[in-house]
DNA sequence: CGAAATCTTGAGTATAATCAAAAACGGTGG
DNA sequence: CCACCGTTTTTGATTATACTCAAGATTTCG
């Protein structure tokens, strides 16, 4: 069945607006094919048309530009819940390569099904369109991190973002994530070198604002590293609910006492 | 009457889709009320929640966010046409500012007659949110552009788009524009200091690559400066006609033979 | 014409890039 | 479990690009 991994999807959702029963119940009944990525995958190229869209179920990726002679930039970081190229359902041709960075789990949805979803329910429809001016909205900041940030604050306001939104699909707890990004491939988000990616990442963890190990990274004083990055949450356009980091932030799964 | 103003508009929309007579006459007959702007002024700002949206009829604007203390990144560049917060139809909260460089005029349109708009023709539906979509591959680009390329491509690059995007509305006539950025805003725009975009306008100049005086742009070398910026239009998703350099590119107004 | 804004130039500095090599890590197969 | 391989991280030294500060020239506009 598929409406397990919608669920995905609909936490997505439902961290940016409320769904309805009805509405819950149409996207969880969309038509899905599960497809398992290696790492390093790419699953949708600059240049391609495709007639569905991917759901990132599990794993991360990355949308990447080449840019010139063998430089590339990521333009965006993917989390279980989004999808890389639901803009493909308007704009035929793709303007950048989607990769997975681990392996991965992604659901396709073919555009038709979501031209029907978009057709029966019209709140859904805006819902989607919506996805797609916070994904705009989170593009221009990152515009703004690396057109005016420092480096140490941009490296910081990228970990902050990350976090943010796996928390608002709660995949974060306790400012705890997984994150599977090697320097090099910060430095390509960043528009730093991977020397220097290092050296920045040293000095955070000299400061006691990240613990970053292995594939793990831990955020110790969460409004410390805000304030070295500059970091608001605004652009993220979250609903109130998933943007909260007290207790209550277990929505959807209240932790029934166990004793 | 509004329609004369929503011409821009309509030619605009023809640049990336083409439309029915009727869905032409729907846009068309838009409520509109027009107001004047002096240079620098803002007609919409970070945290703001409009009822309607602003289409930019004449003139020239940027949007803008704020950064740490004092900096500022333009994230976008309006040329007549745009709407810089057509957004604001799904995603309340403005995270950014919309601001006249020069003297300009706005078209402002209710959400509801833009929502109703939607619900009579699908297909318009559709086409606003594409334009959202070819916003953010914009946006896509600038973080490759400000993440990746030196100053003098950087640069070249963000004139570059300029000079495309009036063109295909028909503002741009053998590579002249009018351009009113100083070049501390163009310094906004590219994540550089004031002092070295002019060494990069100089730069340019003496290549012969960019003749910029006074307010008005020309690019005696289209191809040349292309190069240099590793400027590649496919991200602004044109519709084939519009985004031709040809002698066809007159459309709309098929000069007659007048002799 | 004068004041303010914008552009230009020069000199010194800082941030981050590059190059190169060594250390640490992660996974694999014996 | 350990030895080995490739990848990733770390370190050091040098260089380059772009920033800052400051002052002077030029343009724009009232």
């Amino acid at each position: 069945m598929s409406a397990e991994h919608l669920e995905r999807f609909v936490r997505k959702l439902e961290s940016i607006a409320p769904l309805s029963p009805d509405e819950r119940r149409a996207i969880l009944s969309l038509p899905v094919s599960l497809v398992s990525l290696r790492a390093q995958q790419d699953f949708v190229r600059e240049g391609d048309r495709p007639m569905r869209s991917a759901l990132l179920v599990e794993g991360f990726a990355v949308a990447s530009k080449v840019v010139g002679a063998g430089k590339r930039q990521i333009t965006y970081l993917y989390v279980p819940g989004d999808m890389p190229d639901l803009q493909s359902l308007h704009l035929s041709v793709m303007d950048f390569t989607a990769t997975s960075l681990v392996p991965s789990k992604l659901a396709f949805i073919q555009h038709d099904a979501l031209r029907q979803l978009c057709a029966d329910h019209t709140p859904l429809c805006f819902l989607l369109w919506r996805m797609t001016l916070i994904d705009a909205a989170v593009y221009r900041e990152w515009v703004a991190n690396t057109g005016q940030r420092a480096a140490i604050s941009r490296t910081a306001h990228v970990l902050c973002e990350v976090v943010a939104r796996l928390h608002a699909v709660q995949l974060a707890q306790d400012y705890r994530i997984d994150f599977p990004m090697t320097q090099a491939e910060l430095g390509d988000a960043l528009g730093l070198s991977p020397v220097h990616v290092n050296r920045v990442l040293q000095d955070l963890r000299n400061r006691r604002l990240i613990e970053l190990k292995g594939k793990r990274l831990a955020i110790p004083d969460w409004p410390a590293l805000c304030k070295l990055a500059d970091f608001d949450p605004g652009y993220l356009h979250l609903k109130a609910d998933a943007a909260r980091w007290d207790a209550g932030s277990q929505r959807g799964t209240p932790a029934p006492a166990r004793n």
